[in-house]
DNA sequence: CTGTTAGCGCATTCAC
DNA sequence: GTGAATGCGCTAACAG
């Protein structure tokens, strides 16, 4: 008995019967069109109209094992740091027929652990992870299903298997000798406290040679903890020249607090930034800050990826991608100008 | 001959053979505990250990017809309004052992169908749109699927099938009435041009009652293009008295340009954004805005869906979270004071 | 509580 | 160029 027929999930099967062919060929019209005629494309195509079938690609994947899925491993996705990287990432990955799988760890081992997990259990063609993956973490499992694992936004000679970013103790250190050059000797940081911020406090404190009056807030940083991170600043020391932040969010609030409590930058006080972000530039005055090519990141992570599930060997598996300062307005003073008090 | 053994991928099988217990058992051992004796339970989980398994739950999918995925379907996700809502999605998800597929649509009708028709091959158990659903898209599949959707930060009286969102004529009506009531009659908007920022500003012309000088700037708005847009319209109208914008870093950049040009905020010109931003409470002056739920929306939208997965039946199917203004002392000029000019 | 029997929807062998 | 068989890894039905 067939009564109206129940209004079950149409499949290849019935699209093959539609086009009175059988079962593989239809398969092979829809993804392998170059193998069929011409004319049996079209049957099948129409029938595909007809029934209004649309593919099931985890049938797909249980059977080739590739999902066409990559996961993306980020802290939380409201870091603005990541977005451009997160962006180009799916653009580029859709451009190619696969789709992220989006994870957030919350800063957490733990939760990167299970994640990790999770998207192995999905079996993901590739995981791209915003900084470094925890040595602890189910690395030898990826290894084991040869899974691509990019790492991004953080350096290390031996990264678990490709990765794309740059050196944060350098940029902490080339801060600071771009503060040292400007003649500038009584330096403060506002730093958010999570690992690649601290590594780049470390670059900086260390090219200074001596700590330096310090604020730790938490991460994700913020406006807001940048107005309140200048106060607890001029608390250590009310002579400061110079302060770097972990971020241009933190930076915007650091240079809002200063005009609040009536300091000029950079006259009295320089500031400068991390991240370059969309709005760094047309702040008042322009926030100086260290620029990355995060977009650059996301795709290059992508082509690693998509390269690998092809089979293809990836060249250069660890790619540099460097950061330059800008500089603009917020630190603008000249070499060794009366500073404030 | 079995040499070292290949390295190929450890299914529940290998855990049942070392177990010795049946596939089922093991498969209900670990994703049923229940049903399952203790003992069983311990074998398998050591078995599980032991050869290092990791369910697939591609697999797993195809057969209950459940992929434990659901699909979120943006503009771009670098949309700051939006972020909260992914995030909090995201998290209630994960909670529940659903994972969020990420989709941008670019703005881009035919892109959203298409990754819709992509959503819908990888059988996601739910979808999250951000605005309304385009109506030609594959609705129909949808709904013969019986796939749940929610569409958010919008509403209609006939959503597709649920929503969570809230009305933004009314948005844009209620600031108009703020505005008047205020005493300030030469109004003006700067506005990105969306559909849901545009119905904003029809809700405020039609409650104004007339047309004002209006900039319209090119979703998404960015602080950049506010510090334009300023300019813009006090060429249109010099006597501005009160600027309502579509977002906070739109308002963000009208205040910075209003400041650079020596216009003071809010005794010469009030400025209202929209979304309250993490920052808004904290610019200088603060910035009054039209806060919205986002994290609520994402928690709310993530439990419908887990409702419908569970077979439940979801009493409220259209939800308007609403919005309320904050003021704040970017709007703080009272009554009718003396204005600029 | 546990096991046996059947597939889920498709793509990879092989043949023709 | 096309087709038939086989099984990816797992779980929903039933039995026992």
């Amino acid at each position: 008995m067939s009564p109206p027929a129940a209004p079950k999930s149409v499949t290849l099967h019935d699209v093959a019967r539609e086009a009175k062919v059988s079962l593989i060929t239809a398969s092979r019209a829809i993804s392998n069109p170059e193998v069929v005629s011409k004319s049996t494309i079209e049957r099948v195509m129409r029938a595909v109209q007809i029934t209004g079938y649309v593919p099931n690609r985890l049938a797909g994947g249980l059977k080739s094992k590739r999902s066409m899925t990559v996961a993306a491993l980020v802290p939380v996705i409201s870091v603005p740091q990541f977005l451009p990287t997160v962006q180009t990432l799916t653009e580029t990955l859709d451009r190619a027929g696969y789709q992220l799988i989006l994870g957030q760890t919350g800063y957490d081992r733990a939760r990167e652990s299970a994640l990790l997990e999770t998207m192995i259990s999905r079996r993901v063609d590739g995981i791209v992870m915003a900084g470094l993956l925890d040595p602890l973490a189910a690395v030898e499992r990826l290894r084991r299903l040869g899974t691509p694992v990019v790492e991004t936004w953080d350096l290390t000679d031996r990264p678990v298997d490709m990765l794309v970013g740059f050196s944060h103790v350098k940029v902490g250190s080339a801060v600071a000798g771009y503060f040292l050059a400007k003649g500038w000797r009584r330096l403060a940081i506002a730093t958010a406290d999570d690992h690649r911020a601290l590594q780049r406090r470390d670059g900086f404190v260390s090219a200074v040679g001596r700590e330096v009056p310090t604020v730790l807030v938490k991460a994700p940083s913020t406006l807001r903890l940048g107005r309140e991170a200048l106060g607890q600043l001029l608390a250590q020391d009310p002579g400061i020249e110079a302060i770097y932040c972990s971020s241009d969010g933190l930076a915007d609030g650091v240079m809002i607090e200063a005009r609040a409590r009536g300091i000029r930058i950079p006259e009295q006080l320089a500031v400068c930034g991390f991240g370059d972000a969309d709005f760094a530039a047309h702040l008042e005055p322009a926030l100086s800050t260290v620029h990355i090519e995060g977009a650059e990141i996301g795709r290059r992570a992508a082509e690693m990826i998509i390269a690998r599930c092809r089979g293809e060997t990836v060249a250069q598996p660890i790619i540099d991608i460097g950061f330059r300062i800008v500089e603009r307005a917020s630190t603008l003073g000249a070499g060794q100008p009366a500073r404030r008090r």
